[in-house]
RNA sequence: GGGUGAUUAGCUCAGUUGGCUAGAGCGUCUCGUUUACACCGAGAAGGUCGGGGGUUCGAGCCCCUCAUCACCCACCA
């Protein structure tokens, strides 16, 4: 017997994975490689194909596939999907459990269905993140970045990943992700960075590359740019000051009179209802007052704002004021950003320090004077001011302010303030130079696939949300001031008054400082792409797609990813993947939700609520925790996640040993079937063995069906019941009468095969160990129908119907071990006299017999049946109260059927079927209710 | 302000075009040393499906409305 009593994880996974990892089956069936036994340098897939090529095609030899078309020349043969990747020297987090769980089960469901199925691991240079744990390590070492050039610290984050590299491989192999280890794609690997260049080429000649001014989230401690998408908004109190902006002196006279009937009102109560001084209309003073929460960068005022419907203000637009604390005077300018609603409704105007005030500096073409250095320092400032932080400078401007007498109030705000969402750092507009991408055709592009549906969602609705999102989608940022990642390959003339050459040029030789080209000297720009311009083009990258040769993995079958990236990943794949090989990158894509801990928090350090994955791998074993973390899980959804559902997952596992250590112990002892043969043939013998073949194939469809929906929790628990309550129950029960060895070993195999994609150790552990079975479990063939009797398998449900009722019967009457005391007596009842054997076996009573004489004892409450538990009278008195409330609740049941027959709508409208089973119903209610009558009577 | 989702058993969740008595896991209670499994077996308790209205023969599901919670986007001078 190889079968221990309980099921050991450990004991083997580690084994089965290095098994499966060494046979190469992990690897898809299908090249990539170009098929060309012509010679002629085209694929021969693509040949000979009728349609109309654009140019560009007619250059490449090739037409342009559709989905469905390229679907057809691989033969709907190939399953290709790209895991997230991993940080490359990190380790795994919960969310990454959850990922290779969905992956997985997916990707091994359709190997066994037979596809080349192409699951390919990756590992992220995670560009921020690493940098930061670097820099970390930098300032430890007693370093900074700025002792380095940009190829030294690159060279040296290499060593340092190099070094931490291989943890996350380790416990992906622990998961059990049966990805392509051959082809693992690290995100800074040279086709990579080939493929980016490419793009970012192409992209460049077309003319949707640009370099602008512009304002950008800037982190004053990482002394980086991020996107939008990185930035994270937190409500915050803070002071709103009130500071006098006095009108300029030749301004002043002709206002003088409105002044005095209302200036003090307005500097006395400068946050009161400006919509109701606005209907009066006359509200002027000789001084504005100017809301902010930044008073240090004033000194970048170049206008102060008022919106044109302004009554209050109307009169002043055009005129101008002197800026406090300096020498300059500036406009007075009419735009919508101005709210009159908005405190006092006049708003300064800073160009270089605020996004909104950018945009109206670019409406109105405003100068942009910038007063906060990268380093978060003051400059372009009066003297007294240079040099000073942010936050002293903020302290100075005020006092000042205060001793002129030009602070009119302060007022304690919530507000939203940009951090860094890796120190926490307020992050600081700052106007840069940048690198950015024109998204507008991009966008257009990948909003007409979508409305086209060439990609389904799961859930359905992040498909509208991902157009919402791309329709206002502003351009695209790609420059990064970290050294770590993909040098952008762009180079800027180095003496920019001469000639007519441009001022910047694509080069790839970014391994150089400078380049020469045509005699002009090109100096190396030193930011990096944004880590989402390269992963934009993973799944082209992966799947190794070139423009020249038929690629059957692309597009993926699936991207499966979490929701929280849909924008920031998923849309960007989907945007690049339309520009550079003109389909969509994937046909579907399934987001998963948060994992959040037992009580729906999210996880986090500080809480200390964080579950770490391995550590249940390492008590549960590697199944249970994908079963667990599949448990009542759907999509998109943030859901809670207990150790609890891993324990339901470990019993799983290891009720699916026993059953296997139960039938291999039978096998062994029968002597009349010769061993060993995967073609199993067999014979159902008898009710029990029809109807486990009819529920095993009901629940391979059901898993079929769930698989195709994305609806893995469904899945496990179909599989979950049916092995556990249906197989193990009844059939296997049955079975120690009957033992048909031949069924036994195939309902054993097709249950295996089909619960592998989710617990795929301890299936392929068991395969191992059985005596009959061959190859790997891993890429066995999915189980076809199993033949059985339909009428066979249904009289199977009136004996469970007995052996309940029986049981239930039994446990109601008083005292204990009843099940031993009383026997069974039947009355002309073919069922149960045929099947005498197995219903003493599944209720253990002592025997069963045919009633000799009137009926006695106490009737089993069946309509269909005459069934007696053989009890002495005084025990079915004590049983009186029990069958006086059985006698109720079937009234009650009876009752609500009646009524919806007195219902003449329901009797004309509902289904015919349904009308009959009510009717139906009502015979058999009526029929129970008046034997257990005559039998209340009788007691 | 715009959007999305949620609200079903003690807890975490299923419940796909409306249709028999609303399900599961874990937990709880009772009984059980039947050699596959105590990581087990048998039985049971526990729900007016967030509130209110509507459509329908029939609503957990569809429509309206209210409430509560969560998340996303925008804005916040």
């Amino acid at each position: 017997m190889k079968f221990a009593s309980s099921y050991e994880p450990g004991e083997y996974e580690s084994d089965i994975y290095g098994a499966w990892e060494a046979s190469g089956i992990f690897n898809p069936k299908i090249t990539t490689k170009p098929v060309d036994d012509d010679g002629d340098g085209i694929d021969d897939r693509l040949e000979g194909r009728p349609g109309e090529l654009s140019s560009e095609d007619h250059k490449l030899g090739r037409a342009p596939l559709s989905v469905s078309e390229k679907d057809e020349l691989a033969g709907r043969s190939t399953y290709s999907m790209v895991m997230p990747p991993p940080n490359a020297n990190g380790n795994l987090h919960i969310g990454h459990g959850l990922t290779i769980a969905l992956e997985d089960s997916l990707t091994r469901y359709y190997r066994l269905k037979g596809k080349s199925t192409w699951y390919i691991p990756g590992a992220d240079h995670a560009g921020f993140e690493t940098w930061v744990v670097y820099e970390k390590y930098l300032e430890k070492q007693g370093h900074t970045r700025f002792e380095y050039s940009r190829d030294e610290l690159y060279a040296r984050v290499w060593d340092f990943v190099a070094e931490q590299r291989g943890n996350m491989e380790l416990q992906l192999r622990a998961l059990g992700a049966s990805c392509s280890w051959d082809d693992l794609t690290f995100a800074l690997d040279e086709n990579v960075i080939d493929r980016v260049y490419t793009t970012f080429e192409k992209m460049w000649n077309d003319g949707m590359i640009y370099r602008g001014e512009k304002l950008v989230n800037f982190c004053p401690k990482h002394q980086t740019a991020f996107a939008d998408i990185e930035v994270e908004h937190q409500d915050e109190k803070g002071t709103l000051w009130d500071i006098e902006y006095k009108l300029a002196d030749e301004l002043e006279n002709s206002i003088s009179e409105t002044v005095r009937d209302n200036g003090s009102e307005l500097s006395d109560e400068p946050r009161n209802d400006g919509r109701e001084e606005a209907s009066r209309g006359k509200a002027i003073s000789s001084s504005l007052i100017v809301s902010t929460t930044r008073p240090e960068t004033l000194f970048g005022d170049v206008a102060v704002a008022v919106n044109p419907d302004d009554k209050r203000y109307k009169s002043l637009i055009g005129k101008h004021v002197k800026l406090p604390l300096t020498d300059r005077t500036i406009p007075i300018i009419a735009d919508e950003h101005a709210d009159p609603e908005y405190g006092t409704g006049v708003v300064k105007i800073t160009p270089a320090h605020d996004f909104d005030d950018f945009e109206v500096g670019e409406r109105h073409n405003l100068e942009r004077i910038k007063v906060i250095a990268e380093n978060g320092t003051m400059f372009n400032v009066p003297d007294k001011y240079y040099g000073l932080t942010i936050a002293e400078c903020r302290k100075q401007v005020l006092k000042d302010l205060e001793a002129e007498g030009l602070l009119k109030g302060e007022k304690q705000i919530e507000h939203s303030v940009a951090h860094c969402y890796k120190c926490g750092t307020v992050l600081e507009p700052t106007l840069k130079e940048q690198w950015f991408v024109d998204v507008e055709k991009l966008a257009a592009t990948a909003i007409e696939h979508l409305e086209n549906n060439e990609i389904k969602f799961h859930p359905a609705n992040k498909q509208k949300v991902l157009i919402n999102y791309l329709k206002n989608l502003k351009d695209w940022n790609i420059s990064r001031q970290i050294p770590w990642g993909i040098a952008i390959p762009m180079f800027r003339k180095d003496d920019l008054s001469a000639t007519d050459e441009p001022d910047w040029i694509f080069d790839r030789r970014t391994n150089l400082k400078e380049i020469e080209k045509a005699g002009v000297k090109y100096i190396r720009d030193e930011d990096t792409f944004d880590t989402w311009f390269s992963s934009s083009q993973w799944p082209i990258v992966c799947t190794n797609w070139t423009e020249e040769n038929f690629n059957p993995y692309y597009p993926l079958n699936v991207m499966e990813t979490g929701a929280d990236i849909l924008f920031a990943w998923v849309a960007r794949m989907i945007m690049m993947g339309l520009y550079v090989t003109g389909e969509v990158p994937f046909k579907e894509v399934y987001l998963h939700g948060l994992v959040l801990d037992a009580h729906g928090k999210k996880m986090s350090k500080s809480k200390g609520n964080v579950i770490n994955p391995m550590d249940l791998v390492t008590k549960y074993g590697s199944d249970a925790f994908r079963l667990g973390i599949l448990r009542g899980r759907s999509a998109g959804m943030n859901q809670a996640f207990s150790e609890n559902s891993v324990i339901a997952g470990r019993n799983l596992c290891n009720k699916l040993w026993n059953i296997s250590r139960l039938i291999q112990g039978i096998v062994d002892e029968d002597e009349s079937t010769e061993n060993a043969t995967s073609a199993l043939s067999y014979t159902t013998l008898n009710m029990g063995e029809d109807w486990i073949c009819r529920e095993i194939n009901e629940c391979i469809v059901q898993v079929e069906q769930c698989m195709k929906n994305y609806r893995f929790a469904e899945a496990i628990d179909a599989l979950y019941q049916t092995i556990w309550d249906k197989y193990a129950d009844w059939f296997l029960e049955s079975q120690k009468i009957f033992k048909n060895v031949n069924l036994l070993k195939k309902t054993l195999e097709t249950i295996l095969i089909v619960l592998h994609p989710f617990a795929p150790f301890v299936t392929e552990t068991i395969w191992q160990n059985l005596s009959w079975t061959e190859g790997f479990i891993a890429t066995a063939n999915w189980p076809k129908e199993l033949k059985y009797d339909a009428i066979s398998a249904e009289q199977f449900e009136s004996l469970i119907g007995i052996v309940l009722e029986v049981r239930g019967t039994l446990q109601a009457l008083p005292g204990t071990n009843n099940s031993k005391k009383y026997s069974l007596l039947y009355d002309k009842d073919s069922l149960v006299e045929d099947n005498a054997l197995l219903i003493r076996t599944l209720t253990k009573v002592p025997s069963i017999n045919a009633l000799d004489g009137a009926p006695r004892g106490l009737r089993i409450a069946l309509a269909n049946h005459e069934l007696y538990l053989d009890v002495p009278a005084d025990v079915v008195k004590a049983y009186k109260d029990s069958l006086t409330e059985k006698i109720l609740a079937v009234g009650r049941e009876l009752d609500a059927l009646n009524a919806r027959m007195m219902n003449p709508n329901y009797v004309e409208r509902a289904p015919e079927h349904l009308v009959k089973e009510t009717k139906d119903a009502i015979k058999e209610k009526e029929s129970l209710i008046s034997r257990l009558k005559t039998q209340l009577e009788l007691i």
